[in-house]
RNA sequence: GGCGGUGUGGCCAAGUGGCUAAGGCGAAGGUCUGCAAAACCUUUAUUCAUCGGUUCGAAUCCGAUCGCCGCCUCCA
């Protein structure tokens, strides 16, 4: 598996430290408000690859953070009058509702900032004494310049930033780069104790905390959204090769950027949505075909028309499922078509191992459906045990990897008075359609159209399904 | 200004040196059907922003031009 790396911006051929146990990092919320579905794309992009990973077999240690003390925290709770941790607690519990309406796995440890104040104190220790950080009346910096590698990751150097930099000179740093890793107690503050006095961590500090307290001082996958490079990342690795003295991360992934009809998602500008209120008009299969569709790294112009005609991919390969299941429902010996499902399989994984290429693996699925469908329209008489083979792969791939199966529609009523009643009426309009009276066959189907159900006539007799 | 990315059919989008330029949506026609629906088939880019160059051969490499975007501000 090939992975284009930001470190060195290539792609380069995936080998993990450890054999086949992975460990995987991605900067995850700062729980001040409902996520956005550009932070949706992170979240989902990251689960993808994360369940590929599983899927060709690794163990994937998964970690993602809450930050959960936080300048916009702190400035909401002072808004609505509350202590900060009740709107870190608000939105952590809504962080967990949306991704799992996203369909996103749970990671293996969501690790959180104010649970992590004595690893955090411990590693800012470790890289003062390593003489890479300075304390100044209880705010504690670290100091870029004495980090030779500061800038590998972004491609900046120091002196450019320095020259170009346009953040106000704060009087206490030696150098304007320079990035707080304690931040001194303020009146109104949450604040924990430490060697530098009362204060908080700053914001770079946790991920290098965190992520070395549960996946260790190197780690294979670290991933986040495209403006975390700088300086967040870049931070990072100045942290944690300052404190731990070994390479931080082989594996640096970022996620592009997500439009709004073609300009920046932003509040003032009124087309910021949150994930929660697309999800009342979407479903998550569809917004996770649309990411699917794209790659990754790319940046993406989101419209509502896109996931219009998502919808309508997804609808081809939910009837798809449908039909899948109606034959094996059915439980028919017959003969098995020379169809080689492992063909598509190897073209789904080198699809994916290209660099996570999932709009290639989408069109893989996609041509997979359309020959299947194919031979079941050639082949009347199919083995029920070849149909399962068929639909397993479906949905290792389509719904294990890339979450795009939505549940399957009922092709029975769970209640069975509807569904006698739904039977007696297809049976009047069969017998109507044997007189011809069209008109009635018509209104019937018509008028159930209208209750979410719909008929489908086979040749084998008709059918129906009931939409949510 | 510095760094990075990008420009492929009506829309989205894969492809980064060589078979007929994937796939989805849309559009047109067809098979099936009383009509639908579903499914399948056919058509829909002699062409990959523009101009030049390298090469036997380029959407793919190089140069220039134009356009768009991101980061350099604790925004995913």
């Amino acid at each position: 598996m090939f992975l284009y790396n930001t470190l060195t911006n290539k792609k380069e051929e995936f080998v993990p430290i450890n054999d086949k146990n992975v460990t995987m990092y991605v900067c995850g919320p700062t729980v001040y408000d409902y996520f956005h579905i550009g932070n949706a794309r992170s979240f989902i992009m990251s689960d993808i690859l994360r369940k590929y990973l599983e899927y060709k077999g690794y163990n994937v240690t998964f970690a993602m953070n809450l930050t959960d003390v936080d300048d916009k925290i702190i400035k909401k709770a002072n808004a609505q009058g509350v202590d900060s941790n009740v709107i870190a607690k608000r939105y952590s519990e809504a962080f967990f509702e949306d991704i799992e309406k996203l369909k996103v796995k749970k990671a293996t440890i969501y690790p959180k900032a104010t649970e992590h104040i004595k690893e955090i104190i411990d590693i800012i220790q470790k890289i003062q004494d390593n003489g890479y950080a300075y304390n100044i009346d209880g705010n504690v910096f670290f100091d870029v310049v004495k980090f030779k590698d500061y800038g590998k990751l972004s491609g900046k150097n120091i002196d450019d930033l320095i020259s170009g930099a346009r953040i106000e000179i704060n009087e206490e740093k030696t150098n304007p780069l320079d990035f707080a890793l304690w931040k001194k107690a303020k009146p109104g503050e949450p604040y924990w104790e430490s060697p530098w006095g009362n204060g908080r961590p700053g914001w770079h500090i946790e991920c290098s905390a965190m992520s070395t307290k549960h996946l260790g001082e190197t780690i294979d996958i670290h991933a986040g959204g495209n403006d975390l490079i700088f300086p967040h990342h870049e931070n990072e690795i100045a942290q944690s090769e300052c404190a731990n003295n070994k390479k931080f991360v082989n594996y640096w992934l970022h996620f592009g950027f997500l439009n709004i009809n073609d300009e920046k998602m932003s509040k003032s500008l009124g087309n910021f949505f949150t994930a929660r209120d697309i999800l009342k008009t979407y479903s998550a299969e569809s917004i996770r075909l649309l990411f699917s569709q794209s790659n990754y790294g790319s940046p993406l112009n989101f419209k509502s028309e896109l996931l219009d005609a998502t919808q309508k991919g997804l609808d081809k390969i939910n009837n798809f499922i449908i039909r899948l299941d109606e034959i094996i429902l059915l439980n028919k010996s017959g003969i098995t078509p020379a169809f080689v499902i492992e063909d598509y399989k190897k073209q789904f994984a080198e699809a994916m191992d290209d660099d996570f290429n999932t709009p290639k693996a989408v069109a893989v699925i996609f041509d997979f459906v359309r020959d299947a469908n194919k031979v079941l329209d050639e082949n009347p008489a199919i083995s029920s045990e070849f149909v399962k083979e068929i639909k397993s792969f479906v949905y290792n791939t389509a719904e294990g990897v890339l979450g795009i199966i939505a549940p399957v529609k009922e092709i029975k009523a769970d209640n069975t008075l509807t569904d006698k009643l739904i039977e007696m009426l297809i049976q009047l309009r069969t017998n109507a359609k044997l007189e011809k009276n069209y008109k009635l066959s018509d209104t019937i189907r018509l008028e159930l159209d209208k209750l979410g159900i719909v008929l489908q006539d086979t040749k084998t007799g008709t059918t129906f399904k009931i939409n949510s």
